[in-house]
DNA sequence: ATGTGC
């Protein structure tokens, strides 16, 4: 018995010594060679069975083998992009349109379209929309699960709240930052804070003190909350065409959305250990699997939770006006949901997207300083029902501190009339797209209804104030 | 995006 009898039975690499050494153990029984080439011919057809004695090693490396390779092929990712719809190419970077091509690749892609404000992010492009088969990308959704804008027009003219008590109901009403929550005193009890969901999964166990205490805060990065003049070109749900005080708020599910797609993120990774490295963050979960399931729940939580904290800062700071708002609109633009595309069921992830199904409502803000629009969605098919999500970077975080400066920035607000609290160099307007040409990009898939001009933005401080 | 890590 030498190593050609045994690689003229199939067997390969770490296989063949374990199978050599099995041979010599059932030689030294006395067993003759055809006899042994037999059974270890046996033993490769049916590894499962051979799992104790003699040829034990031999088939559990064998059924590694197997495992190892099942994963690859499923694993393996297609030879060309799917196509997929880009609208407002000429605003699109050539790396976002990489990172999309990846996902088109993906086994488990069936359509996509990039939006007008896409721009490079981890795994899925931000403005990405990818609708998959019965799986989920925790990556897909983003970092920030449920992120999301809320407005709230009051019927008064803008003029009726001054500048200066803006400032202050914003300082006191709303909180911004990494880590930041509400004091005990402050804090408000919710609904999503009760569902049963919590204790259903150690890790929303785990984070559903972090969640009370953070509920109805804003974050840090590009999240903000700001009074503006709001312009209602026709009239709509009951308020006439007119110009009024609005509010307008864009926050996300905080720290504890982050920890679910940190803890997903990383268990999707864990189960795809053979996917392409250039598609690594755009592991998935099935979601006929325990773990796809868990996170299906856990980001829908993130999302009920997000929209939670927006309905706190809208209440709170409705409460300080003593008004109620005579029109409210609202949308989660990092989520994944099943829809109906081309008459198949598919898990529709949106990465900074805005739902815009016929009919529906949605908010595209522009930058600190640059109007916001209301709008209503087109259904259009090739965009899989969807609108970008705002203007979209034109620099990075880093670029913009090299290229800009706090004077540009505060010419820029002053310019505009925008007063601002906190803010930093990385979110000056000028790191952003024009967000009028980002509409302008968009015209079959929205129709705008209205315009919102901020004239007091809270932010984070970020590194440096403006 | 988040108060922190392949």
């Amino acid at each position: 018995m030498n190593g050609k009898h045994i690689t003229k039975l199939g067997f390969t690499n770490t296989s063949i010594g374990l199978a050599l050494a099995a041979a010599q153990l059932r030689e030294d029984t006395g067993l003759g060679r055809q006899a042994i080439l037999d059974e270890l011919s046996a033993v490769k057809s049916q590894p499962a069975a051979y799992q104790t004695g003699e040829y034990a090693a031999l088939a559990h490396e064998l059924l590694a083998q197997q495992t190892h390779t099942a994963f690859h092929a499923a694993d393996a990712l297609r030879p060309a992009a799917l196509p997929y719809a880009q609208f407002g190419a000429e605003l699109i970077e050539a790396n976002a349109r990489a990172q999309m091509d990846v996902a088109m690749q993906l086994p488990i892609a069936r359509a996509g379209a990039l939006m007008p404000d896409a721009h490079v992010g981890y795994g899925l492009p931000i403005g990405g929309v990818l609708a998959t088969e019965n799986t989920v990308i925790p990556y897909g959704v983003g970092v920030d699960i449920g992120c999301a804008m809320h407005l709230s027009v009051f019927a008064v003219p803008p003029e009726h709240l001054k500048t200066a008590e803006a400032l202050h109901l914003l300082q006191k009403h709303t909180r911004f930052g990494a880590g930041i929550g509400f004091e005990r005193r402050e804090r408000l009890g919710h609904a999503v804070l009760d569902e049963a969901a919590w204790d259903e999964q150690p890790v929303l166990r785990r984070l559903h003190d972090k969640a009370a205490e953070q509920i109805g805060s804003s974050g840090s990065g590009n999240h903000f909350a700001e009074f503006g003049a709001f312009t209602l070109s026709a009239p709509e749900a009951g308020l006439e065409a007119g110009t009024y005080l609005a509010l307008l708020s864009h926050s996300g599910s905080r720290g504890f959305g982050a920890q679910v797609a940190g803890h997903f993120t990383k268990l999707a990774e864990s189960l795809h250990p053979a996917l392409d490295t250039s598609a690594r963050k755009l592991a998935w979960l099935d979601l006929g699997s325990e773990a796809g399931e868990a996170y299906w729940q856990a980001m829908n939580l993130a999302g009920r939770y997000a929209l939670a904290n927006h309905e706190q800062l809208h209440a709170r700071l409705s409460r300080a006006l003593g008004e109620v708002a005579a029109l409210s609109a609202r949308n989660s633009h990092n989520l994944a949901w099943k829809e109906t595309v081309n008459g198949e069921e598919l898990i529709v992830h949106r990465k900074g997207a805005t739902p815009a199904a016929a009919g529906q409502l949605g908010l595209i803000p522009g930058s600190m300083a640059d109007p916001g629009y209301l709008v209503r969605g087109k259904g259009y098919a090739p965009a899989l029902g969807s609108a970008s999500h705002g203007a979209g970077r034109q620099l990075g975080r880093k670029a913009a501190q090299a290229a800009l400066s706090k004077s540009v920035v505060s010419a820029y607000l002053r310019d505009r009339g925008v007063t601002l609290i906190g803010g930093g160099v990385d979110e000056a307007p000028q790191a952003y797209k024009r967000i009028e040409a980002v509409i302008a990009a968009q015209s079959e898939l929205v129709e705008v209804l209205g315009e919102f001009r901020p004239r007091v933005v809270r932010m984070d401080s970020g590194s440096e104030d403006i």
